[in-house]
DNA sequence: ATGAAAGCGCTAACAG
DNA sequence: CTGTTAGCGCTTTCAT
């Protein structure tokens, strides 16, 4: 048994009160406090925080729930979150759900009991919808994605915009059959999409999406087929880091080069896109910013629960390299 | 304030003892039980973490403290460990320590606040050295780096066994001026620095390492000035992911194309290292099970504290890629 | 300035 | 099978 409060005041010769408010500076005398301070380090005294927690009737604690941590994206965000809950003496507790709404649930529950402060989410469609039945009894902020509007904060990306941007900058340099390529477990991978066909219709283009699921190994496929195909696109946009590499590696397993063999733009400025022959063109996000700003309204809700629902809108900066280079 | 078991009692005309009983699976009649379950979802009960904390004197739950998460390798191990928490239905507290000595110590009496079951831990070299002064009353598996034998259990990576593989291959591909590159906070750092010069001298060739911070920006300028030099190498051996990128970006920024400017060989197999021109050749860490091995030691401990001190060698893969093709 | 005592939500004897 | 009660470690009145 590790030692208590107890321990240290027998120690003193001072109540557990009296250590209590040495603890918190109460009002202790000068003397007192000397001998309750030795009396802390002599037996290696640590509080309890599940004590703590208890009787104060707050956890400092915030709840970060994620599809993946791997995903480059997210673990820029959770840094930010861990930051901003360090200055804010409060702890994080992590969660990756692989998009399985079964786990989202699980983990919401886990969240009510441990009686977290706040949550930050980035849910499933399927959650996202159903999650107003959990009664959640602590302010949730949306990350990435945002759910039916007027329930939750959200902090998301203009993903339409986003997505006009890298079709605007393929038309300018002359690309005309762009492909659109999309996750199909997020709100985002649907906006994403609209915003590319409407930019398309814009021009007087044709959209030509497909939705798969989230994952590398689809988007190989996928473009191996289109590079394959009869009528190969000239350039294709896609919609986030995981099938970005999907299409990477089929344009290069297809002895291809960007863009002469197809030009490739999409979202996210991972550290590798940079790298990746003539350089991916690339939508990148404040991801630094998306994770304090969920803190900032976390905490902004904590002080006044009557403020109206927000939706912060940031915007995606369009980085331009090589794989969008002005089509020959 | 939330629903407690009182309520839950109130509402279904029983005693809490009952509903507790009901929670657990323990001696209840089946109407009863029926009652209690009914109340439950009536009263919308979900059971406070903290308290039963606090009654049963475990907390269920890991601690996971690394430098810092954006790190591909403890992206990867932290999501086996998460993985190996939820199948013992245990939580994971998540911190960053940016190699922050400081930092650390507010951790680890973090951890020590929070009761956790067990820690998992990458510490820096100073941290390391004054481990035991923390009189830490749970078990810690090291892992990445290792520290003074016989204290604690630990799972590294055989790092002058990896330094050794890439060396090798280096010098049978025919390179002989191979300049070596470190971090310098942890003693990762120096076990590959070290494995690095013994197999420089068995092949007759003299080491020329450096230390360096353990960021990209350290090695790209380091790797900048070796290039502008009088006497550039044919080779360099990077001990890192994130100074492998500093390495690359300089070659890149240098003008160089690998191998031919010069070769490349690291550590860590990133997802960009197989895209980066011709592929770099690096040490895949078998990160999965580090994480999973990491746990595994943990529970062990746990059932039986008489155990001897192990520490889990685990070996590297060699992936020979373009960036360290034949010397013509 | 200090101590005694109540109680946060829960589980585990112990009685019945 | 079920209720009563004590107590986990801590903070916070309320006295003194």
């Amino acid at each position: 048994m590790s030692v208590s409060i107890k321990d240290v005041a027998r120690h003193a010769g001072v109540s557990v009160a009296t250590v209590s408010r040495t603890l918190s500076n109460g009002p202790v005398s000068g003397e007192t406090r000397l001998r309750v301070e030795e009396a802390i380090r002599a037996t290696g005294y640590r509080p309890n925080l599940s004590a703590r927690r208890l009787r104060s009737q707050h956890s400092q604690t915030i709840g970060l729930v994620v599809s993946d941590i791997r995903n480059p994206f997210f673990t820029a965000v959770s840094r930010a979150v861990e930051e901003a809950a360090y200055h804010a003496g409060m702890r994080v507790i992590l969660c990756n759900t692989d998009e399985n709404p079964d786990r989202e649930e699980l983990y919401l529950r886990l969240m009510q009991e441990e009686r977290v402060t706040g949550l930050i989410f980035a849910p499933t469609r399927t959650t996202c919808e159903a999650l107003h039945r959990f009664a959640l009894d602590f302010p949730v902020v949306l990350i990435d994605r945002s759910g039916p509007p007027g329930l939750h904060d959200a902090v998301v990306l203009d993903n339409a915009g986003a997505s006009t941007l890298l079709v605007d900058h393929l038309v300018a340099q002359g690309y005309r059959r762009i492909h659109g390529l999309f996750g199909n477990t997020s709100t985002t991978g649907v906006e994403r999409h609209d915003g590319y066909a409407a930019a398309m219709h814009r021009h007087g283009l044709t959209p030509e999406a497909t939705f798969i699921a989230p994952q590398a190994a689809a988007a190989e496929a996928h473009v191996t087929a289109l590079l394959e195909g009869t009528d190969r696109p000239e350039a294709v946009v896609v919609s986030n880091g995981q099938l970005l590499l999907g299409a990477t590696r089929a344009v290069r397993a297809a002895g291809l080069t960007m863009p002469d063999g197809l030009a490739v733009a999409g979202f996210d400025n991972e550290t590798w896109t940079e790298l990746v022959g003539p350089g991916l063109t690339v939508i990148e996000q404040p991801v630094q910013e998306i994770g304090a700003t969920a803190m900032a309204l976390l905490f902004e809700r904590l002080e006044r629960d009557d403020l109206p629902v927000r939706k912060i809108v940031l915007s995606g900066r369009c980085v331009i390299r090589g794989s969008t280079a002005a089509r020959s």
